[in-house]
DNA sequence: ATAGAAATAGGGGATTTCCCCAATGGCATC
DNA sequence: GATGCCATTGGGGAAATCCCCTATTTCTAT
C-alpha cells in the first residue's frame, strides 16, 4: 500500500519538481497538491493522505494554520512542515499546530523521502538542525514567550536594541540614555550573546522582525 | 545536441525536483547545480552550459550579480532568472543584468521547459505577467532610481553591501572576494557616502529594501 | 535569606570599522 | 590620443566596537 502524499506549495514549479522526484519512489504516491492553504485543508479533508508536506509561507491560509486545521480534524494525518528557515518560531509554531515533522528546504532529498516514511510510520522527524532549535528552546523554559524571543531581551536591552537597529553609535546611546558608554557596550554585548548573533547585520534584523523599527530610514 | 543546464538555487530539495523533472525531458541536460551565485559564476566559466537557470534569492553572491558576471563574460550563455516574485525592480534589475528570459517559481513545467528552449534557441521569454510588468515600466518612464536603486553602487559594491548586510565582517568578506581587507574596507565607505547612511543597521535597511538580503537569519 | 538577574560602570587589549589619501586601469567623450 | 571620470585596489592613523574580566546596587524569586 504506497504512502498516499498531498503537496502544499504556492510554487507551481516546485510541487512539480516535487512530485517527480517522489513518483520515482516506489512506495510514495503524490495523491494532490494545493498551492495555498485554504486549498490544502479541504484536500486534506476529501482524500485523507497519509502525508502532506506543507510549505509554511502559503497566501490565503498559511501552512501554520492550515496544519492546525487538518490536525485537530484528522489526528491520523501527519504532516511535515517544509520551510525554508529553522527559526525557532517557525518550528515551534508547526509543532504546536500539530506537525509531525519539520524539514528546511535546503535539506537532500533523501533526507526527504526518509521524513516522509518516518512520519508515515507514526514517528516524529526531526533532523539534526531542528532538534538543536527544539532543545535551546526546551532548556530555556520560558514557554511560549521565549518563542518570541524578544522576551529574552531586558527591557533597557529592548530600549538598546531599538537604537542600534535606527543607526545609532554606542556613544550616542549613551547620551540618549543618560547612561555610561561602557554601560552601553555591556547592553550590546548582553544583546549580541542572548540572540546568538554576531553582526549589526543581524541585530537589526532581528529588531524589524521584531517591530522593534521600521524599514524605512 | 542536448541542451546543457545550469541550475541555480540555493534550496536543494528545489534543485533536485527540477533537476528530475528537466532530465525527463529528452532533450534537455542538467550538467551542473550550485547553491549560491558566486558558485554558479564559477560553474557556467568552467562547463559554458547552454542555459542557467538562476534564482534570485541567493546567498554569497545574489542571482542579479551572478546574471551579470556569467553574461558579461560569456555573452552566448543564456540566463533565465527564476524568482518567487515579479516585482518591477527584480525584473529590471535582471534585464539589465542581461537576462534572457524571467520566470515566476508558479509557473508550470510546461512553461519551464519551454522558457528554456525559446531562451537556448536565442530568443528572449516573457509570460505575459512580465510583459505586463516591463509594459507598464516602458510607458511609465520612471527614471532609473525608482527602477532599480542599485544602479547607485557599482557591482563590487553590490556585492559587498549584500555581505555586509548578511552578516560578514570586512575579514570574512575579503577572504570571500579573494582581496585586501583594507579594499572591502574602501568599498564600505563608499556604499555608505554614496546611500548617505552612516550605519551597519541602515545599510542592512537598504539591503533589504533592495531585495538583497533576506530578513530570516 | 540567599541566589540570581538586571542595570550600572570600568580596565585593558584585540579586532573592526571609519576617515583621509593614493595608484592603477578601463572606458568614454571630446 | 588626451582628458577625465570612476571602479578597484590599497595604506596610515583615529575611532568605535568587541571581548576578557571585576564590581556595586537593586529587585525578584525560591
Amino acid at each position: 500500500m504506497a504512502i498516499k502524499i498531498l503537496l502544499a506549495d504556492d510554487h507551481t514549479v516546485v510541487r512539480h519538481g516535487l512530485r517527480t522526484a517522489l513518483e520515482k519512489e516506489p512506495e510514495l504516491e503524490v495523491v494532490a497538491e494545493a498551492d495555498n492553504g485554504r486549498l490544502a485543508v479541504i484536500l486534506a479533508q476529501k482524500l485523507k493522505p497519509d502525508v502532506v508536506l506543507m510549505d509554511i509561507h502559503m497566501p490565503d491560509l498559511n501552512g501554520t494554520e492550515a496544519t492546525r486545521q487538518i490536525v485537530s480534524a484528522q489526528p491520523d494525518v501527519r504532516v511535515i512542515a517544509l520551510s525554508m528557515y529553522s527559526q525557532k518560531r517557525y518550528v515551534l509554531g508547526m509543532f504546536e499546530a500539530g506537525a509531525a515533522g519539520f524539514l528546511i528546504k535546503n535539506c537532500s532529498f533523501e533526507e526527504l523521502a526518509h521524513a516522509v516514511r518516518t512520519v508515515a510510520a507514526g514517528k516524529r522527524y526531526l533532523n539534526s538542525e531542528i532538534a538543536e532549535v527544539l532543545v535551546t528552546s526546551a532548556l530555556n523554559p520560558a514557554p511560549k514567550e521565549t518563542a518570541y524571543s524578544l522576551h529574552l531581551l531586558s527591557p533597557r536591552e529592548r530600549e538598546v536594541i531599538q537604537l542600534i537597529a535606527e543607526g545609532h553609535s554606542s556613544k550616542s546611546i549613551a547620551t540618549q540614555l543618560c547612561i555610561s558608554g561602557r554601560t552601553v557596550e555591556a547592553h550590546r554585548r548582553e544583546i549580541m550573546r542572548k540572540l546568538n548573533v554576531k553582526s549589526v547585520a543581524e541585530l537589526t534584523k532581528f529588531a524589524l522582525r521584531e517591530g522593534l523599527t521600521s524599514i524605512e530610514l
